[in-house]
DNA sequence: TAGATTGTTAATCGATTAACAATC
DNA sequence: TAGATTGTTAATCGATTAACAATC
């Protein structure tokens, strides 16, 4: 029932990895070069052992009484989770939220490249928001063909969603990260991850409420 | 090991019923008064066992035959989460992401209305973003205690994410909802709720690897 | 009464935690 | 060699799925 959702290893597990690449990079940045499950697990508030495991995952073995070898491992977890080298992606709708991502620094070191962006609204098409051009949405489906992106950003209101996913389908999309509330309709091929913020909020007013 | 995180009810229930509310306010809307497990099911692409289990949880009983009683549901599950009548929050940093936040409507229908803002930046305080005043961060401890805040918002640069979190927890609040990458350190009483884009992003790009 | 849907109890599945042998 | 840390195998836990009785 529903779309695809199989993949050999969970997605609780892939959620951490960034946690541990961001700590990981800040340690090699302060010139340390072993890192032991116990040091990540303590920072991380998780337990050593779902480091050991989770670091397994990425394919890079550690060594008894020095931990895992810093510099492989980021890589190899880069590589694991496909940020080796930047995915080139498209933003569609040029709001508040679309406007704060694409100047959101931090893509580029979870390798996501924002190579174009997309509105309706001819006041903003033409122009550079955070360095990345906007086009009109009506040329969407042709720009992602010929740029052959894999991977769309949806920030766009609810009323267009459904067919600004179409159009970025159309151009060959594979994955679309979907800010908005709808419950899009897609080929079962393409995978949408959705971004709830009602989700997240719900899980903390319902922790405070339990206490 | 690490922080709070027992809650009867497991998240990822939780995280379902904003789903469930959003569904079941659009069928009041167009006037129906009982939903099935089924059509529920059907829409939200789960399985109607599990719509069952977490309606359940809710308190509200579904009925043979009909189905569940819209209207008292949506609100079983309104206080079940916690979102019976709006919770006061602030929201500190009022950058591109801070500003989105605050424009965000959706929040009204979550049960959060944010009644302060914050931000350093002299040419913002004073000000009003999206009808939310902008205090002087240094207010923030002050103002919190006075308008006896529990949720506040984090979208402040990293470099100061722990000092304004600590002003947060000074002035009374008991959950923040962190959307920098830093690990805040914080009392045992007061939740965090990370959001982070890049875990997101990393279940994305690794399902597009795998495929 | 017949049929559809709820709600509960049991079975399966996956992830986390624990125990411990292997290794530098 | 002694000691610390990895990595694997087994046990526990929680969530999902299945089966079916209860009910309108």
């Amino acid at each position: 029932m529903g779309g695809t959702r199989k993949s050999e290893i969970g997605d609780r597990m892939v959620k951490r990895l960034p946690l541990y690449l961001r700590l990981l990079r800040e340690m090699r940045d302060r010139g340390e070069v072993y890192a032991s499950s116990a040091a990540l697990a303590k920072i991380l508030e998780v337990d050593p052992i779902v480091v050991r495991k989770d670091l397994a995952g990425s394919g890079i073995g550690g060594t008894p009484r020095l931990g895992f070898p810093i510099d492989p491992l980021i890589k190899g977890i880069e590589r694991y989770v496909g940020w080796s080298d930047a995915t080139a992606t498209v933003l569609a709708g040029v709001g508040k939220l679309g406007s704060a991502l694409l100047g959101h620094t931090g893509f580029r070191d979870h390798g996501l490249q924002i190579v174009a962006a997309f509105d309706p609204d001819a006041r903003r098409v033409g122009r550079r928001v955070s360095g990345v051009p906007v086009y009109a949405t009506d040329k969407l489906t042709e720009i992602v063909r010929r740029l052959n992106v894999r991977i769309g950003i949806l920030t766009v209101p609810q009323a267009v969603a459904q067919s600004v996913a179409d159009a970025m389908i159309a151009g060959g999309i594979r994955g679309i990260w979907n800010f908005t509330t709808v419950q899009l309709v897609v080929p079962a091929e393409v995978i949408i991850k959705r971004e709830d913020l009602a989700a997240s909020l719900a899980v903390l007013s319902h922790r405070l409420h339990v206490k």
